[in-house]
RNA sequence: GCGGGUGUAGCUCAGUUGGUUAGAGCGCCAGAUUGUGAUUCUGGAAGUCGCCGGUUCAAUCCCGGUCACUCGCCCCA
Protein backbone atom coordinates (compact mmCIF):
# COMPACT_ATOMS: atom_id res chain seq x y z
CA UNK A 1 0.00 0.00 0.00
CA UNK A 2 0.94 3.55 -0.49
CA UNK A 3 3.08 5.51 2.09
CA UNK A 4 0.46 7.61 4.06
CA UNK A 5 1.39 10.99 5.70
CA UNK A 6 0.57 11.88 9.43
CA UNK A 7 -2.65 13.77 9.33
CA UNK A 8 -6.27 12.96 7.59
CA UNK A 9 -6.73 9.76 6.40
CA UNK A 10 -5.94 9.21 3.05
CA UNK A 11 -6.82 5.72 2.34
CA UNK A 12 -10.84 5.74 1.17
CA UNK A 13 -13.88 4.43 3.21
CA UNK A 14 -13.70 1.16 3.39
CA UNK A 15 -16.01 -0.40 1.32
CA UNK A 16 -15.55 2.56 -0.95
CA UNK A 17 -13.89 2.64 -4.21
CA UNK A 18 -12.04 5.00 -6.69
CA UNK A 19 -13.22 4.15 -10.08
CA UNK A 20 -10.91 4.88 -12.75
CA UNK A 21 -8.87 3.65 -15.61
CA UNK A 22 -10.28 0.67 -16.68
CA UNK A 23 -13.17 0.16 -14.80
CA UNK A 24 -14.37 3.72 -15.93
CA UNK A 25 -14.67 2.61 -19.13
CA UNK A 26 -16.12 -0.58 -18.46
CA UNK A 27 -18.72 1.26 -16.63
CA UNK A 28 -19.32 3.98 -18.96
CA UNK A 29 -19.37 0.94 -21.88
CA UNK A 30 -22.30 -0.74 -19.23
CA UNK A 31 -24.31 2.18 -18.40
CA UNK A 32 -23.98 3.37 -22.54
CA UNK A 33 -25.34 -0.22 -23.87
CA UNK A 34 -28.01 0.30 -20.73
CA UNK A 35 -29.59 3.71 -21.38
CA UNK A 36 -29.25 2.49 -25.32
CA UNK A 37 -31.08 -0.39 -24.41
CA UNK A 38 -33.36 1.72 -22.12
CA UNK A 39 -34.67 3.93 -24.74
CA UNK A 40 -35.28 1.31 -27.28
CA UNK A 41 -37.78 -0.16 -24.91
CA UNK A 42 -39.49 3.20 -24.43
CA UNK A 43 -38.22 4.22 -20.96
CA UNK A 44 -37.72 7.61 -19.71
CA UNK A 45 -34.75 8.27 -17.40
CA UNK A 46 -35.34 9.64 -14.03
CA UNK A 47 -32.73 10.34 -12.07
CA UNK A 48 -33.76 10.80 -8.15
CA UNK A 49 -32.06 12.14 -5.03
CA UNK A 50 -29.02 9.75 -3.27
CA UNK A 51 -30.35 10.74 -0.30
CA UNK A 52 -34.32 10.46 1.28
CA UNK A 53 -36.39 11.06 4.54
CA UNK A 54 -35.53 7.70 6.63
CA UNK A 55 -39.04 7.09 6.40
CA UNK A 56 -39.23 6.22 2.48
CA UNK A 57 -36.99 3.42 3.30
CA UNK A 58 -38.17 2.30 6.68
CA UNK A 59 -41.57 2.10 5.45
CA UNK A 60 -41.15 0.42 2.48
CA UNK A 61 -38.57 -1.90 3.20
CA UNK A 62 -40.28 -3.17 6.14
CA UNK A 63 -38.43 -2.24 9.97
CA UNK A 64 -37.11 -5.70 10.28
CA UNK A 65 -35.72 -6.10 7.15
CA UNK A 66 -31.59 -6.37 7.23
CA UNK A 67 -31.24 -3.21 5.31
CA UNK A 68 -33.58 -1.49 7.65
CA UNK A 69 -32.58 -2.85 10.98
CA UNK A 70 -28.15 -2.54 10.28
CA UNK A 71 -27.53 -1.37 6.90
CA UNK A 72 -28.90 2.19 6.28
CA UNK A 73 -26.76 5.03 6.42
CA UNK A 74 -28.58 7.46 8.35
CA UNK A 75 -27.84 10.47 9.89
CA UNK A 76 -29.91 13.80 10.74
CA UNK A 77 -29.60 17.28 8.90
CA UNK A 78 -29.03 20.31 10.21
CA UNK A 79 -32.84 21.21 10.01
CA UNK A 80 -32.96 18.11 12.35
CA UNK A 81 -34.30 16.09 9.82
CA UNK A 82 -33.81 12.23 9.30
CA UNK A 83 -32.16 11.40 6.12
CA UNK A 84 -30.91 8.22 4.67
CA UNK A 85 -28.46 7.50 1.51
CA UNK A 86 -30.62 5.31 -0.60
CA UNK A 87 -29.73 1.39 -0.10
CA UNK A 88 -32.01 0.49 -3.21
CA UNK A 89 -33.23 2.32 -6.18
CA UNK A 90 -37.11 1.01 -5.95
CA UNK A 91 -38.07 3.70 -2.49
CA UNK A 92 -36.95 6.13 -4.05
CA UNK A 93 -38.58 6.45 -7.83
CA UNK A 94 -41.77 5.32 -5.83
CA UNK A 95 -41.20 8.55 -3.75
CA UNK A 96 -40.94 10.49 -7.41
CA UNK A 97 -44.08 8.84 -8.38
CA UNK A 98 -45.82 10.44 -5.90
CA UNK A 99 -44.51 13.32 -5.52
CA UNK A 100 -44.93 14.65 -8.78
CA UNK A 101 -48.52 13.59 -8.90
CA UNK A 102 -47.69 10.78 -12.08
CA UNK A 103 -50.90 8.51 -11.58
CA UNK A 104 -52.42 10.93 -13.96
CA UNK A 105 -49.60 9.58 -16.56
CA UNK A 106 -49.77 6.16 -16.29
CA UNK A 107 -47.90 3.88 -17.15
CA UNK A 108 -44.73 4.75 -16.30
CA UNK A 109 -41.17 3.69 -17.72
CA UNK A 110 -38.35 4.44 -15.78
CA UNK A 111 -34.90 3.74 -15.96
CA UNK A 112 -32.18 5.29 -14.32
CA UNK A 113 -28.88 4.53 -12.68
CA UNK A 114 -26.18 5.97 -9.85
CA UNK A 115 -24.89 5.12 -6.66
CA UNK A 116 -26.36 2.81 -3.57
CA UNK A 117 -25.05 2.78 0.02
CA UNK A 118 -25.47 -0.41 2.24
CA UNK A 119 -23.64 -0.34 5.73
CA UNK A 120 -22.26 -3.91 5.15
CA UNK A 121 -18.68 -6.05 5.69
CA UNK A 122 -17.52 -5.72 2.38
CA UNK A 123 -16.25 -8.62 0.13
CA UNK A 124 -16.30 -9.94 -3.29
CA UNK A 125 -18.96 -7.81 -5.42
CA UNK A 126 -20.14 -6.28 -2.05
CA UNK A 127 -19.52 -2.64 -1.35
CA UNK A 128 -20.67 -0.06 0.93
CA UNK A 129 -21.18 2.59 -2.06
CA UNK A 130 -21.99 0.63 -5.26
CA UNK A 131 -23.80 1.29 -8.52
CA UNK A 132 -26.98 -0.03 -9.57
CA UNK A 133 -28.74 0.35 -12.82
CA UNK A 134 -32.65 0.08 -12.36
CA UNK A 135 -35.57 -0.56 -14.55
CA UNK A 136 -39.27 0.23 -13.49
CA UNK A 137 -42.48 -0.56 -14.75
CA UNK A 138 -45.23 1.90 -12.71
CA UNK A 139 -49.20 1.05 -13.25
CA UNK A 140 -49.16 -2.29 -15.25
CA UNK A 141 -50.99 -4.93 -13.58
CA UNK A 142 -50.85 -7.15 -16.12
CA UNK A 143 -48.00 -9.72 -16.75
CA UNK A 144 -46.87 -8.15 -20.36
CA UNK A 145 -45.09 -5.83 -17.43
CA UNK A 146 -43.40 -8.38 -16.51
CA UNK A 147 -42.28 -10.39 -19.64
CA UNK A 148 -41.08 -6.73 -21.21
CA UNK A 149 -38.93 -6.17 -18.00
CA UNK A 150 -37.25 -9.49 -18.37
CA UNK A 151 -36.70 -8.80 -21.89
CA UNK A 152 -34.86 -5.42 -21.15
CA UNK A 153 -33.07 -7.83 -19.16
CA UNK A 154 -31.93 -10.06 -21.30
CA UNK A 155 -31.17 -7.82 -24.16
CA UNK A 156 -28.89 -5.90 -21.71
CA UNK A 157 -27.21 -9.08 -20.61
CA UNK A 158 -27.11 -9.99 -24.18
CA UNK A 159 -25.83 -7.15 -25.61
CA UNK A 160 -23.07 -6.90 -22.90
CA UNK A 161 -21.83 -10.55 -24.20
CA UNK A 162 -23.03 -11.78 -20.50
CA UNK A 163 -25.91 -13.91 -21.49
CA UNK A 164 -23.96 -17.25 -21.71
CA UNK A 165 -22.98 -16.71 -18.23
CA UNK A 166 -25.87 -16.55 -16.40
CA UNK A 167 -28.99 -18.50 -15.51
CA UNK A 168 -32.59 -16.77 -15.73
CA UNK A 169 -33.91 -18.20 -12.39
CA UNK A 170 -37.70 -17.23 -11.96
CA UNK A 171 -40.76 -17.94 -9.24
CA UNK A 172 -43.83 -16.49 -8.80
CA UNK A 173 -44.24 -15.58 -4.75
CA UNK A 174 -48.02 -15.37 -5.64
CA UNK A 175 -50.63 -12.37 -4.52
CA UNK A 176 -51.30 -11.86 -1.23
CA UNK A 177 -54.19 -15.06 -0.61
CA UNK A 178 -51.44 -17.64 -2.09
CA UNK A 179 -48.41 -15.84 -0.25
CA UNK A 180 -50.18 -15.94 2.98
CA UNK A 181 -51.57 -19.20 2.83
CA UNK A 182 -48.22 -20.81 1.76
CA UNK A 183 -46.45 -18.47 4.53
CA UNK A 184 -48.29 -20.36 6.96
CA UNK A 185 -48.12 -23.68 5.50
CA UNK A 186 -44.15 -23.21 5.76
CA UNK A 187 -44.25 -21.71 9.32
CA UNK A 188 -46.29 -24.76 10.30
CA UNK A 189 -43.65 -27.10 8.93
CA UNK A 190 -41.18 -25.28 10.10
CA UNK A 191 -42.34 -24.81 14.29
CA UNK A 192 -42.57 -29.02 13.58
CA UNK A 193 -39.06 -29.33 12.83
CA UNK A 194 -37.93 -25.98 15.26
CA UNK A 195 -34.90 -28.27 17.22
CA UNK A 196 -33.18 -29.36 13.66
CA UNK A 197 -33.40 -25.58 12.25
CA UNK A 198 -30.31 -23.94 12.32
CA UNK A 199 -29.75 -20.90 14.51
CA UNK A 200 -30.40 -18.27 11.40
CA UNK A 201 -33.09 -20.57 10.19
CA UNK A 202 -34.61 -20.22 13.66
CA UNK A 203 -34.33 -16.16 13.52
CA UNK A 204 -35.72 -16.45 10.28
CA UNK A 205 -39.11 -18.22 11.64
CA UNK A 206 -40.24 -15.56 13.11
CA UNK A 207 -38.86 -12.69 10.75
CA UNK A 208 -39.07 -14.05 7.44
CA UNK A 209 -39.92 -17.54 7.27
CA UNK A 210 -39.73 -18.02 3.11
CA UNK A 211 -35.76 -17.19 3.84
CA UNK A 212 -35.34 -20.51 5.19
CA UNK A 213 -36.16 -21.75 1.50
CA UNK A 214 -32.51 -20.64 0.62
CA UNK A 215 -30.86 -21.16 3.44
CA UNK A 216 -26.51 -22.25 2.99
CA UNK A 217 -26.68 -24.64 6.08
CA UNK A 218 -26.62 -28.39 4.97
CA UNK A 219 -29.16 -29.47 7.85
CA UNK A 220 -31.88 -26.14 6.56
CA UNK A 221 -31.18 -27.67 3.02
CA UNK A 222 -32.04 -31.65 4.34
CA UNK A 223 -35.46 -30.15 6.06
CA UNK A 224 -36.27 -27.79 3.18
CA UNK A 225 -36.11 -30.42 0.82
CA UNK A 226 -39.59 -31.89 2.23
CA UNK A 227 -40.77 -28.26 2.78
CA UNK A 228 -44.46 -27.57 1.64
CA UNK A 229 -43.43 -25.90 -2.29
CA UNK A 230 -45.37 -22.62 -3.08
CA UNK A 231 -46.50 -24.04 -5.91
CA UNK A 232 -48.84 -26.36 -4.54
CA UNK A 233 -50.35 -23.09 -2.86
CA UNK A 234 -51.33 -20.79 -6.10
CA UNK A 235 -54.70 -19.84 -6.15
CA UNK A 236 -55.96 -19.72 -9.86
CA UNK A 237 -55.22 -16.12 -11.16
CA UNK A 238 -51.82 -16.78 -9.29
CA UNK A 239 -51.45 -19.54 -11.73
CA UNK A 240 -52.72 -17.74 -14.74
CA UNK A 241 -50.34 -15.16 -14.20
CA UNK A 242 -47.16 -16.93 -13.95
CA UNK A 243 -48.06 -19.26 -16.98
CA UNK A 244 -48.93 -16.33 -19.00
CA UNK A 245 -45.56 -14.70 -17.79
CA UNK A 246 -43.78 -17.69 -18.55
CA UNK A 247 -44.95 -18.49 -21.79
CA UNK A 248 -44.10 -14.81 -22.89
CA UNK A 249 -40.23 -15.52 -22.03
CA UNK A 250 -40.68 -18.68 -24.20
CA UNK A 251 -41.82 -16.63 -27.17
CA UNK A 252 -39.01 -14.34 -26.48
CA UNK A 253 -36.96 -17.55 -26.55
CA UNK A 254 -35.47 -15.86 -23.19
CA UNK A 255 -34.18 -19.19 -21.42
CA UNK A 256 -35.20 -20.33 -18.00
CA UNK A 257 -34.94 -22.05 -14.80
CA UNK A 258 -38.11 -22.10 -11.98
CA UNK A 259 -37.00 -22.32 -8.75
CA UNK A 260 -39.40 -22.45 -6.47
CA UNK A 261 -37.07 -21.58 -3.48
CA UNK A 262 -36.16 -18.03 -4.65
CA UNK A 263 -37.35 -15.54 -2.45
CA UNK A 264 -36.76 -11.99 -2.19
CA UNK A 265 -36.19 -10.49 1.12
CA UNK A 266 -37.80 -7.45 1.00
CA UNK A 267 -41.57 -7.05 1.68
CA UNK A 268 -43.14 -5.23 -0.79
CA UNK A 269 -42.58 -7.97 -3.62
CA UNK A 270 -45.50 -10.56 -4.92
CA UNK A 271 -46.06 -12.62 -8.34
CA UNK A 272 -42.86 -12.62 -10.22
CA UNK A 273 -39.51 -12.88 -8.67
CA UNK A 274 -36.20 -13.27 -9.91
CA UNK A 275 -32.48 -13.34 -10.77
CA UNK A 276 -29.61 -13.57 -13.38
CA UNK A 277 -26.66 -15.26 -11.61
CA UNK A 278 -23.74 -16.04 -12.42
CA UNK A 279 -21.25 -18.73 -11.09
CA UNK A 280 -18.33 -16.48 -11.83
CA UNK A 281 -18.53 -14.30 -8.80
CA UNK A 282 -17.80 -16.02 -5.92
CA UNK A 283 -20.36 -15.64 -3.09
CA UNK A 284 -22.44 -12.94 -4.49
CA UNK A 285 -23.66 -14.45 -7.61
CA UNK A 286 -26.84 -12.36 -8.34
CA UNK A 287 -26.06 -10.01 -11.31
CA UNK A 288 -29.17 -8.61 -11.88
CA UNK A 289 -32.52 -9.19 -9.65
CA UNK A 290 -36.20 -8.01 -8.81
CA UNK A 291 -39.64 -8.64 -9.21
CA UNK A 292 -43.15 -7.55 -8.60
CA UNK A 293 -44.30 -4.79 -5.95
CA UNK A 294 -48.16 -4.44 -6.63
CA UNK A 295 -48.08 -3.25 -2.87
CA UNK A 296 -45.70 -1.19 -2.23
CA UNK A 297 -47.24 2.42 -3.15
CA UNK A 298 -49.74 1.79 -0.97
CA UNK A 299 -47.15 1.03 1.75
CA UNK A 300 -46.21 4.59 1.00
CA UNK A 301 -49.21 6.01 1.68
CA UNK A 302 -49.95 6.69 -2.40
CA UNK A 303 -52.70 5.66 -4.70
CA UNK A 304 -52.64 1.91 -5.59
CA UNK A 305 -50.54 1.37 -8.54
CA UNK A 306 -48.74 -1.64 -9.67
CA UNK A 307 -45.47 -2.05 -9.92
CA UNK A 308 -42.28 -3.94 -11.51
CA UNK A 309 -38.64 -3.92 -12.11
CA UNK A 310 -35.41 -4.95 -11.20
CA UNK A 311 -31.74 -3.55 -10.46
CA UNK A 312 -28.77 -4.63 -11.54
CA UNK A 313 -25.16 -4.16 -9.56
CA UNK A 314 -22.82 -2.30 -11.99
CA UNK A 315 -19.72 -3.72 -10.07
CA UNK A 316 -20.44 -7.35 -10.60
CA UNK A 317 -21.34 -6.80 -14.14
CA UNK A 318 -18.14 -4.70 -15.14
CA UNK A 319 -16.02 -7.72 -13.33
CA UNK A 320 -17.86 -10.13 -16.02
CA UNK A 321 -17.58 -7.79 -18.91
CA UNK A 322 -14.88 -8.83 -21.59
CA UNK A 323 -12.39 -6.20 -21.64
CA UNK A 324 -12.09 -6.46 -25.58
CA UNK A 325 -15.80 -5.21 -25.83
CA UNK A 326 -14.70 -2.10 -23.50
CA UNK A 327 -11.58 -1.37 -25.56
CA UNK A 328 -13.16 1.17 -28.08
CA UNK A 329 -11.88 4.50 -27.42
CA UNK A 330 -10.61 5.98 -30.38
CA UNK A 331 -6.96 6.17 -30.94
CA UNK A 332 -5.80 10.06 -30.17
CA UNK A 333 -3.72 11.72 -32.53
CA UNK A 334 -0.63 13.11 -30.84
CA UNK A 335 0.38 17.28 -31.81
CA UNK A 336 3.88 17.33 -31.27
CA UNK A 337 5.49 21.42 -31.94
CA UNK A 338 9.28 21.09 -31.56
CA UNK A 339 10.90 24.39 -30.04
CA UNK A 340 8.49 27.27 -28.72
CA UNK A 341 7.73 29.31 -31.59
CA UNK A 342 5.74 26.22 -33.08
CA UNK A 343 3.18 26.10 -29.92
CA UNK A 344 0.42 28.56 -31.55
CA UNK A 345 0.62 26.89 -34.50
CA UNK A 346 0.21 23.19 -32.90
CA UNK A 347 -2.27 24.50 -30.79
CA UNK A 348 -4.72 26.09 -33.66
CA UNK A 349 -4.09 22.30 -35.66
CA UNK A 350 -5.05 20.51 -32.48
CA UNK A 351 -8.63 22.58 -32.05
CA UNK A 352 -9.15 22.75 -35.92
CA UNK A 353 -8.63 18.81 -35.56
CA UNK A 354 -10.53 18.46 -32.03
CA UNK A 355 -13.54 20.22 -33.44
CA UNK A 356 -13.47 17.87 -36.95
CA UNK A 357 -13.98 15.59 -34.21
CA UNK A 358 -10.78 14.07 -33.61
CA UNK A 359 -9.55 13.41 -29.83
CA UNK A 360 -6.35 14.75 -29.71
CA UNK A 361 -3.05 15.03 -27.21
CA UNK A 362 -1.65 17.95 -27.26
CA UNK A 363 1.84 17.58 -25.29
CA UNK A 364 2.50 20.17 -22.84
CA UNK A 365 6.36 20.11 -22.28
CA UNK A 366 9.45 18.33 -22.66
CA UNK A 367 12.09 17.74 -25.53
CA UNK A 368 10.47 15.68 -28.60
CA UNK A 369 11.97 12.19 -27.38
CA UNK A 370 9.73 12.89 -24.12
CA UNK A 371 7.04 13.88 -26.20
CA UNK A 372 7.41 11.26 -28.70
CA UNK A 373 7.26 8.96 -25.85
CA UNK A 374 4.33 10.53 -24.05
CA UNK A 375 1.99 10.08 -27.38
CA UNK A 376 3.31 6.45 -27.52
CA UNK A 377 1.91 6.21 -23.96
CA UNK A 378 -1.34 7.63 -25.00
CA UNK A 379 -1.70 4.94 -27.54
CA UNK A 380 -1.50 7.55 -29.88
CA UNK A 381 -2.37 6.46 -33.58
CA UNK A 382 -0.26 9.37 -35.31
CA UNK A 383 2.01 11.74 -34.65
CA UNK A 384 1.68 15.70 -36.01
CA UNK A 385 5.17 17.49 -35.44
CA UNK A 386 5.21 20.81 -35.95
CA UNK A 387 9.08 21.95 -36.25
CA UNK A 388 10.52 25.40 -37.52
CA UNK A 389 12.09 24.12 -40.27
CA UNK A 390 8.87 22.24 -42.10
CA UNK A 391 6.94 25.64 -40.51
CA UNK A 392 8.84 28.25 -42.62
CA UNK A 393 7.70 25.69 -45.31
CA UNK A 394 4.13 25.73 -44.79
CA UNK A 395 4.70 22.37 -43.78
CA UNK A 396 4.17 19.36 -40.89
CA UNK A 397 5.42 16.32 -40.30
CA UNK A 398 2.96 13.53 -40.03
CA UNK A 399 4.33 10.29 -38.33
CA UNK A 400 2.85 7.32 -38.38
CA UNK A 401 3.58 5.63 -34.84
CA UNK A 402 2.43 1.91 -35.68
CA UNK A 403 5.18 1.84 -38.83
CA UNK A 404 7.16 4.63 -37.99
CA UNK A 405 6.94 6.13 -41.68
CA UNK A 406 6.60 9.63 -41.69
CA UNK A 407 5.84 12.53 -44.31
CA UNK A 408 5.25 15.93 -44.52
CA UNK A 409 1.87 17.12 -45.23
CA UNK A 410 0.94 20.94 -46.33
CA UNK A 411 -0.49 22.59 -42.71
CA UNK A 412 -4.03 23.46 -44.88
CA UNK A 413 -4.23 19.86 -46.15
CA UNK A 414 -3.57 17.99 -42.34
CA UNK A 415 -7.32 17.53 -41.65
CA UNK A 416 -8.15 16.91 -44.74
CA UNK A 417 -5.26 14.01 -44.57
CA UNK A 418 -5.65 12.67 -41.57
CA UNK A 419 -9.33 12.21 -42.17
CA UNK A 420 -8.80 10.22 -45.35
CA UNK A 421 -6.24 7.85 -43.70
CA UNK A 422 -7.93 7.22 -40.58
CA UNK A 423 -11.14 6.22 -42.31
CA UNK A 424 -8.86 3.78 -44.24
CA UNK A 425 -7.23 2.67 -41.11
CA UNK A 426 -11.05 1.69 -39.67
CA UNK A 427 -12.00 0.09 -43.06
CA UNK A 428 -8.50 -2.14 -42.55
CA UNK A 429 -10.25 -3.31 -39.03
C1' G B 1 -22.25 -8.43 14.00
C1' C B 2 -19.22 -13.37 13.41
C1' G B 3 -15.05 -16.48 11.23
C1' G B 4 -10.48 -17.50 7.81
C1' G B 5 -6.28 -15.41 4.88
C1' U B 6 -2.84 -11.49 3.69
C1' G B 7 0.25 -6.84 4.59
C1' U B 8 8.19 -6.21 1.74
C1' A B 9 9.74 -0.32 -4.01
C1' G B 10 4.59 3.25 -7.97
C1' C B 11 2.65 -2.13 -9.60
C1' U B 12 3.17 -7.74 -9.35
C1' C B 13 5.73 -10.63 -6.08
C1' A B 14 10.52 -13.33 -4.15
C1' G B 15 13.35 -13.57 0.48
C1' U B 16 15.41 -13.84 5.49
C1' U B 17 15.40 -21.61 9.96
C1' G B 18 16.46 -13.89 13.86
C1' G B 19 22.78 -11.43 12.19
C1' U B 20 26.50 -6.01 8.58
C1' U B 21 24.63 -2.87 2.60
C1' A B 22 16.77 -5.75 1.45
C1' G B 23 15.91 -8.63 -4.01
C1' A B 24 13.63 -9.46 -9.09
C1' G B 25 10.40 -8.20 -13.11
C1' C B 26 7.48 -4.28 -14.87
C1' G B 27 7.11 1.01 -14.49
C1' C B 28 9.78 5.78 -13.65
C1' C B 29 14.32 9.02 -14.54
C1' A B 30 19.00 9.80 -17.30
C1' G B 31 22.39 8.48 -21.21
C1' A B 32 23.77 5.75 -25.99
C1' U B 33 20.45 9.21 -30.00
C1' U B 34 20.79 18.02 -28.70
C1' G B 35 14.30 16.90 -34.26
C1' U B 36 11.66 10.99 -33.36
C1' G B 37 8.24 6.96 -29.69
C1' A B 38 7.47 1.73 -29.51
C1' U B 39 12.52 -2.33 -29.97
C1' U B 40 17.94 -2.76 -27.95
C1' C B 41 22.07 -1.51 -24.57
C1' U B 42 24.15 1.18 -20.11
C1' G B 43 23.41 3.66 -15.63
C1' G B 44 20.18 5.78 -11.66
C1' A B 45 16.37 7.05 -8.10
C1' A B 46 12.92 4.80 -5.21
C1' G B 47 11.57 0.71 0.96
C1' U B 48 11.38 3.33 9.04
C1' C B 49 9.55 -4.92 5.22
C1' G B 50 1.34 -1.72 7.60
C1' C B 51 1.50 0.51 12.76
C1' C B 52 2.36 -0.06 18.26
C1' G B 53 4.35 -2.97 21.96
C1' G B 54 6.91 -7.64 23.87
C1' U B 55 10.95 -11.42 23.75
C1' U B 56 16.30 -10.98 22.34
C1' C B 57 23.05 -8.83 22.42
C1' A B 58 20.23 -8.27 17.73
C1' A B 59 13.34 -8.40 14.91
C1' U B 60 11.28 -7.25 8.25
C1' C B 61 11.30 -12.56 10.24
C1' C B 62 9.13 -15.06 16.64
C1' C B 63 4.89 -13.46 20.15
C1' G B 64 0.73 -10.03 21.47
C1' G B 65 -2.27 -6.10 20.06
C1' U B 66 -4.02 -2.80 16.37
C1' C B 67 -5.22 -0.88 11.54
C1' A B 68 -5.98 -1.92 6.48
C1' C B 69 -7.05 -5.12 2.57
C1' U B 70 -9.19 -9.72 1.15
C1' C B 71 -12.38 -14.22 1.20
C1' G B 72 -16.63 -16.39 3.54
C1' C B 73 -21.28 -16.35 7.10
C1' C B 74 -25.66 -13.18 7.80
C1' C B 75 -27.91 -10.37 3.93
C1' C B 76 -27.96 -8.67 -0.85
C1' A B 77 -27.11 -6.03 -6.90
Amino acid sequence: MAKLQPGPKLQPVRGTHDILGDKARAFRFIQGVFQDVAIRFGHQEISTPIFEFTEVFKRTLGETSDVVSKEMYTFEDRGGEFLTLRPEYTAGIARAFISNGLQQSLPCKFYGFGPMFRYERPQKGRMRQFHQMDVEILGVPEPQADIEVLAIAATLLTELKLIDDVTLEINSLGDTESRNDYRDALVTYFEAHKDQLSEDSLARLTKNPMRILDSKDEGDRALVENAPRISAYYNDPTKAFFDEVISGLDALDIKYVINERLVRGLDYYCHTAFEFITTKLGAQGTVLAGGRYDGLMELMGGPPTAGIGWAAGMERMAELVSPDLVLNEPRPIALIPVGPDCQSEALKIAQQLRIAGHAVHMSYKGNMKKRMKRANNANANEAVIIGEDELARGMATIKNLNDGKQQEIALDKILNYLDQYLSLEVKKR
